[in-house]
DNA sequence: GCCGTTTGTGTAATCGTGTGCACAATCCAT
DNA sequence: ATGGATTGTGCACACGATTACACAAACGGC
């Protein structure tokens, strides 16, 4: 039974063993189609016992229907990425839809990538990645013409996006560092060139500026430990600052060590350090981060309503607006 | 140019385009193929210039190859499984091999999650879950006949396995900790029920067997922080233990910060912890955990070189052995 | 008993490529 | 110049399913 290197049977070879045609076959899988009771039940007990399921791919060249989904993730092991991967990798599985990961870490060719994919006619696309442009998504997909969803807003029909305001999260935030008696504020990016980077740098930017101040010192990191690590103490020594608010948290957690093991210096007494992703460790009791955080599970739902309205041909808004909100911690 | 809604252009429409036959438009595309150098540089430029691409959907029927692969994992957040799968995706990207994630965390029905992948006619599946039954998976993906990369061993044609060895680093592991004169140790289980699970925790059985000792208490976790503080709690207090090995790194963590808090004990003097995994957090200053370890990339390679013995079809031993080692932190 | 409707099944075309076979054209050696 | 080998291209079929259409059988109302 197991182990026999058996080649997986057709529809026609089910058909002549049922003593039915291969359309019939067709029909039993189908749910809503007109076949004979007796019939169905018939062919499902054969296909059964010799394992027959429809191949997906001859039912997808038929269908112009994949039911594959693209999503072009900068990391997998990325945690702040991670938790939304996890979410909506589930809501699709229970679609019955089947995720394809592109990988756009590193020096991979990330058009490339999307190339091959869009190869395979993915109904849909989802963009957690900063690293790739939109235009180029759209240029690339718009052939095999999915959904695209993704973080970055573009003005095209093809494309859903969902817009993520920090804005008021990063005011009381900022209020608070500020009401600590805080003053020499940096940030710290994840990337030099990322539009989410910039966005995030805006709200708290503009949340200093409406209290008189501005960042004082900006350092470029890569989004991971080590690079909070390493530039936080360029930015705590060199540069003086007491606040340092992070690309992300990860950055952040990097930065805190930094502060006490290099400098001996605490949070939030000495150093207010603030987060952003507000990803499930930076809640866990070593770490007790302050973070600017989204609501995961909220993104998951808007990228899965975006998905349905494209599936379901429903016209709509082809934008969702999320708000922020602060978590927290003793960092600041 | 983009955002036009344009179906994505056949081989047969090309080739009247290019005034050839679309098996001429194929041999263009097929890089060792009988064709004229000029015929295949003219097609190439209106390929582009319409935006061609092959239907990979098309060729996977023709071919018998979809170039899919199965990863069947626990969770994609996880760091423990993270970084390996992060390692695997890109290897096979620059293979052009297109991973698709099965995941098999909390109550997502496995076996029907199987059972459509291999509808997609998958080349290979990678099981990284301990969730899965290897016989399980076998018989479902048989009929497809793809290689199955596991941990678990299974004497099965269709199976490769890498098994692991953590014996002698264990037994390192379990020596200094004994030296240090603790006296009462607890295994912390992942799971109660995996094969991978009880593995581990018979390494550090059987060195504790070598010098008189065995484990004093069990817990079982679910392999979160969550739980690992949790249990150790329990452990520390209950059952008055000296020494807690972990089955993974983050319960770990967990367990490490309870012992501070919540007992206000410090890490290696009153009590050891040690982890399991080798993630790249618990080699961050404020975790520093002492682990045993194994190497990612040995671990992906392997995993790449019985793919690609399948793929090219070389008979060879089915299985891999790798050993683990341990890394020295500052908790045992 | 007869005709219109519903039900169930088979036939054949289709989805977009890859490739064995056939055949014309070109090339090379003698 | 000629025969054989090589090169380049088209035709037609296969891959494995779905589905419009056709048609036979069953059914129901009068």
């Amino acid at each position: 039974m197991s182990g026999m290197n058996k080649r997986r049977i057709t529809s026609k070879e089910l058909a002549k063993l049922a003593g039915v045609s291969s359309a019939t076959i067709s029909r039993a899988f189908s749910p809503d189609s007109r076949i004979g009771r007796a019939t169905r039940d018939r062919i499902l007990a054969v296909a059964r016992e010799y394992g027959y399921q429809p191949n997906a791919i001859a039912r997808s060249l038929n269908n112009q229907r994949s039911r594959l989904v693209a999503l072009v993730v900068n990391a997998i092991g990325n945690p702040c990425e991670a938790e939304e991967q996890q979410l909506l990798v589930h809501r699709l599985q229970a679609r019955q839809l089947l995720p394809i990961i592109l990988c756009c870490a590193d020096h991979s060719d990330r058009l490339q990538l999307m190339r091959l994919a869009s190869t395979y006619q993915v109904d849909h696309v989802v963009v957690f990645s900063d690293m790739v442009s939109m235009q180029d998504a759209v240029d690339i997909f718009h052939t095999t013409k999915p959904i695209i969803v993704s973080f970055e807003p573009l003005e095209n029909e093809n494309v859903s996006s969902i817009r993520i305001d920090g804005s008021e999260a990063a005011d009381e935030i900022i209020e608070k560092i500020v009401r600590d008696g805080k003053k020499r504020f940096a940030y710290l990016s994840g990337t030099n060139s990322s539009w989410i980077d910039k966005l995030r740098r805006r709200w708290f930017a503009e949340a200093l500026a409406k209290r008189g101040l501005s960042f004082e010192a900006q350092a470029f990191g890569d989004y991971s430990y080590d690079s909070g690590f390493k530039e936080a103490v360029l930015l705590l020594h060199r540069d003086k600052v007491d606040a340092i608010i992070c690309g992300n948290d990860v950055m952040a957690i990097g930065a805190r060590d930094a502060a006490r093991r290099v400098l001996g210096k605490s949070t939030p007494g000495d150093i207010a350090i603030v987060g952003q992703d507000g990803i499930a460790m930076a809640a866990w009791d070593c770490n007790d981060l302050t973070t600017l955080s989204l609501d995961h599970t909220a993104f998951i739902d808007a990228v899965v309503e975006l998905i349905e309205r494209h599936d379901a041909e429903i016209e709509g808004p082809h934008s969702i607006t999320l708000t922020c909100s602060p978590r927290w911690g003793s960092t600041a």
